[in-house]
DNA sequence: GTCTATATACTGATAGAC
DNA sequence: GTCTATCAGTATATAGAC
């Protein structure tokens, strides 16, 4: 792997477990065993390196999400095969986690890419949670966006319960509950 | 206001802003107008002072929370009432939020409160839930222990969606969706 | 491309005067 | 209780040699 690429995968990791204020360019140089001048020469900079590792990190999730979204089933049962996936709960998401710093927010080149993320998210769900009406599968009670914005977002704040109580249970616990939810709703 | 009392208050806004990591004595003392010498001399230091504004935050939370949870209506009109309350989304959650600070996570001191809140928040909730259902309010089908993590996780992660889109809207239609999901499980 | 030197400002605290 | 001085270490680069 190059110096380059060493330096993206680095701020990678370093992004997701401890997010972009704590993490500086001395950790990520550390990582990647590159030098101080080696960073400086192919990235501009701390936020020049950020924007391409999560940019990296978005293309991969949404890649691997629309996998699973696009594979074979039912509706209901790609949003499970979604809501179900093997994850590293305990590290959280490594999009959202970004919408917590305060130095991402607070800088576009960095916000742009995790609100992308989020929009494609929640309309790639909408459309399957539509289908799914359209289908008869899913009653005609439910409306697609607000419904697709409660998985989205079950789905983010099981991470948040699963840290507090350092325990993936509490993610599993959010997660079968909207499923269930959906379940009961669905038309049989 | 006397100067310790400024300190924890300030502490409580920069932690709810910006999250611990990324702040720092210095921008506490002069939130606070205090002197360095004024901190170091009622706290031992950031630890302690972000233990003390964080109990206090968690207390607040609780009492405001229980407020709602234990007023009039019936169970579903209870927890409408909880997620449906104003709230600054744009912030997040001031507890919540700590979930994602690698620093309040690698130190038990502060973690513990966090874990409390949302240990206390999940079974009130639970304890809500299993009422309605006995009292034949909501189907008997909803288990109340995934049901009440699904409706915590929703709310923690409405904040993450309505951060990431810079706009409250998210954040509303997340809870909407989930509680239209309730709502349809309600025995009517 | 990578290295070392240098720089300004900040972090989180301690020491001791007032 | 509050203030100023001081400190070792880090954050985030820039400069210029190799």
């Amino acid at each position: 792997m190059s110096t380059r690429e060493r330096l993206i995968e680095s701020t990678r990791t370093l992004l997701w477990e401890r997010g972009y204020v704590a993490t500086s360019p001395k950790n990520i140089q550390h990582l990647a065993e590159a030098g101080q001048g080696s960073m400086y020469h192919h990235f501009s900079g701390k936020e020049e390196l950020a924007r391409v590792a999560i940019d990296r990190t978005a293309e991969e999730m949404r890649a691997s999400v629309d996998a699973v979204l696009s594979g074979p089933g039912s509706a209901l049962e790609r949003i499970s095969a979604y809501l179900r996936r093997e994850r590293e709960v305990l590290k959280g998401c490594p999009i959202g986690r970004l919408t917590q710093d305060p130095d991402v927010m607070a800088t576009p080149m960095l916000v742009a890419p995790v609100e992308e993320t989020f929009t494609w998210l929640r309309s790639r769900l909408a459309a399957i949670v539509a289908e799914g009406v359209v289908a008869g599968e899913l009653s005609a009670a439910i409306d697609p966006v607000i419904t697709s914005a409660a998985i989205v977002a079950t789905l983010q704040g099981g991470y948040v319960l699963a840290r507090a109580d350092d325990d993936p249970a509490a993610f599993q616990q959010a997660i079968e509950g909207i499923l269930a939810l959906l379940g009961a709703l669905s038309v049989r």
